[in-house]
DNA sequence: AGAAATACTTAGTGTCGCTATGTACCGCCC
DNA sequence: GGGCGGTACATAGCGACACTAAGTATTTCT
């Protein structure tokens, strides 16, 4: 039986479009030296909304792809206790300044909206 | 010449997503009885928002149209005083429920973005 | 050996905002 | 009466991206 996105699903995906991007970021700079890996974003990701901004690895990985390109994140390898090697991110330069930059940006629409209600 | 989209155009486009409908719902939402229509709408998600969510015609119709099949919206033509036709929408039964759940959902996220930081 | 958790990858799909263009009606002015 | 600017709506084509779904690989524990 296929289920057929509802549309209160269809709001969800895209208001997440974006932020999504943001939210790892986020997590990322939390972790400022040491870095994280993408699977511990997607957990923390998780825990920390309480689910609201979990995410499929089929969505994180391809962002983190892309952060990767644009240089605002750094990878390099280190050896798991668990599994195998694990690609740890870490935010670069260019990566801290758009962070803060769409932090502004994010509060600012918030505020607007709440202008419109 | 042609345009190639910066880094933070995508970043601006990828936000905006989603967010743009319910900033029209929104903007209908406080036109409760009278209902407003599309020029109109564009005209104040710009002004009561300083600019930053100026939305270009080719962006907000196929919204309205949207919305409109998703009966969140109903549609009643008026005569102008200048110019064509105008479509004036108002907020169904159902659009007011999504908005106020709309509404819930994007000031969960602001507050779990802040939790991230 | 097998299961389970960890960890990353990728192909395919649908949606949506944007650009660009087209259509059409109105009032004003020379 | 013809042009112009503002009003008002419609749509084709495009690129970006989250999602689904499936696959690969490594380690630990039983």
């Amino acid at each position: 039986m296929k289920k057929t996105p509802s549309f209160e699903d269809g709001w969800k995906v895209e208001i997440r479009r974006g932020i999504l991007q943001y939210a790892v970021l986020a997590v990322v700079s939390r972790h400022k030296e040491d870095g994280i890996h993408g699977y511990g974003i997607a957990r923390e990701l998780k825990e920390r909304t309480d689910g609201l901004l979990e995410v499929k690895e089929g969505t994180l990985y391809p962002i983190l792809h892309r952060l990767r390109k644009e240089r605002l994140l750094n990878v390099r390898t280190e050896k798991s206790d668990a599994g195998p090697v694990r690609k740890v991110y870490v935010l670069t330069g260019d990566g801290d300044r758009v962070y803060r930059e769409l932090t502004v940006i994010l509060d600012s629409i918030h505020e607007k909206l709440e202008v419109l209600r």
